[in-house]
This record gives structure tokens, sequence and C-alpha cells, in this order.
DNA sequence: TTGACATATTCCTATATGGGAATGTAATGT
DNA sequence: ACATTACATTCCCATATAGGAATATGTCAA
């Protein structure tokens, strides 16, 4: 088997960089496609792809005008992502804390900061 | 161009599902492999490969432990990800109110829920 | 050393990219 | 209708999978 689709969920469509940086452009303000292309120096056919790839995952929804069709972004479709990484937060917490712990024990037994471990 | 090696950075990393599945295990508590191929019933090799990929971008780490390799998660390389979702929290946010606003004002104008638009 | 257990790597293959180039399609103005 | 603008899609290709099967490496025990 190969990897899995971009398209087939958020997580794998924001693995790609540039899609990231569509994303946070378009949460803003919606945009043209012109647009994109000339705030992100990309090629007009690859801002295309990523668009479709985005909007296939339900990322970003578009809506003529006139010639335009202004893309945006769909912020509600990344709480999934949000989400599952806050699962995290109280272990980088503990880990912090435990890093700072360690600190000041060292400090209270008089030494500096352990360099070699 | 093909798509970003998995190995690049954590987004590429977790786009796969098996490989959260993974984090998620071993945030709560490291275990040997043999460990995680019993409880997510997935084959010992294909496992390592995962645990391979998510050495390379620092989202876990093994220790030894006799015949064992210990892995576990590190919380704190999600961070990244939490924090770049984390961007469109105001913005979900602002979806909401607008939805709430939105049933609201249909409310005290006496109509209930418009179903069509 | 030998054997058994635990984990890692290699080889193979079908599949899905993302970029570049070229072309297709839709809407507008005259 | 026609030229123009604005996007979208298609074709080609190098590359990177993820899974399955087989094999290699590493560690302990006797």
């Amino acid at each position: 088997m190969a990897r899995a689709a971009t398209t087939t969920d958020a997580f794998n469509a924001v693995a790609e960089p540039r899609r990231r940086e569509i994303l946070s452009l378009l949460v803003v303000q919606e945009r043209p496609v012109g647009e994109i292309v000339a705030v992100l120096r990309l090629d007009q056919p690859s801002v295309s792809k990523h668009l479709r790839v985005l909007r296939d995952v339900g990322l970003v929804r578009v809506r003529r005008k006139g010639r335009h069709k202004l893309y945006r972004t769909v912020p509600d479709a990344i709480r999934p992502m949000h989400e599952w990484t806050a699962t995290f937060e109280r272990y980088w917490r503990h880990q912090l804390h435990r890093v700072k712990e360690r600190a000041e024990a060292l400090e209270a037994a008089g030494s500096g900061p352990d360099l070699k471990a």
C-alpha cells in the first residue's frame, strides 16, 4: 500500500506546508486564486491543485464573484487536529514540571546545572 | 516531486493514523514493541517501521531494558502542531458566535429555524 | 556456543503524490 | 461571436511510501 491520499482527512491535507500557508492566509479573509498566487509566490496550477485538496477535505470553501472564485478557510475543519494534539497537553506540562523540579533540586544541592547529563 | 518524506516533520509523521494511535498509547506509559503489537494488533515489522519514523522526527524516544526496547512519546514534539492549529481557534469561535447569533435572531423574529438556507 | 526471544531492516510492489508544461473551461466586455 | 481574463484539469515523471514476506541483528540464558 502507498500512503493514504492527501484528501483522506485534514491530517493528510495539512502535511503539505504550502497548504498550511494557504489556510493561514485564507482564514483572515477570503481571496481569489490570483491573490494567493501573488502573495505566496506559487504557480497558479499549483495553487489550484492545493485548493482542490483542501476543498475535498472541507478545509476551504469557494464562492463565485464575477470571474473570480473567492476561497476562504473553514476553521472548524481544523478543530479535530487541535483536539487531538490537545490530548497531549497535560503530558508536556508534566515534562516541563519535571525539568523545572530537576533544575531546582540541583540548585538546592548547591551545584550548577548538570551539563553532562 | 513526490510528497515530502514522512520523516520531514511531525505533520507528515502523524498523517498516518496508526502512528497517531502509537503516540496516544505511548504517551501514557512507555512500552516494549511487543506490547504495541499486541495492543494495536499490527504486525511487528509494521510497528518497528512506524516507530522508526516517529523516532526520526523526535516524536518518540527509546531506552533499552534487557532484551526489550521501551518506547515512549515525547509530548513536547507535538506542541508545534498544537500551536499551529491554535492560531485558528479564534476563527472557529467567531464562526460559532455567528451561528448562535443567527439562530437567536431568527427566534426573536418569531419564525423557526430556517431549514432551507 | 547454542537456542530462543525481541526487534530491526531489506526487498518487493501497487499507489499516490507535487511540480512543470500544456491545455481545457467558464465568465466578462465589446 | 471573439478576445481576454481567471481558474481548473490533464499528462508526464521522479520519488516516497505502507504492507507483506523474508531475513538480519541483538540480547539473554543455560
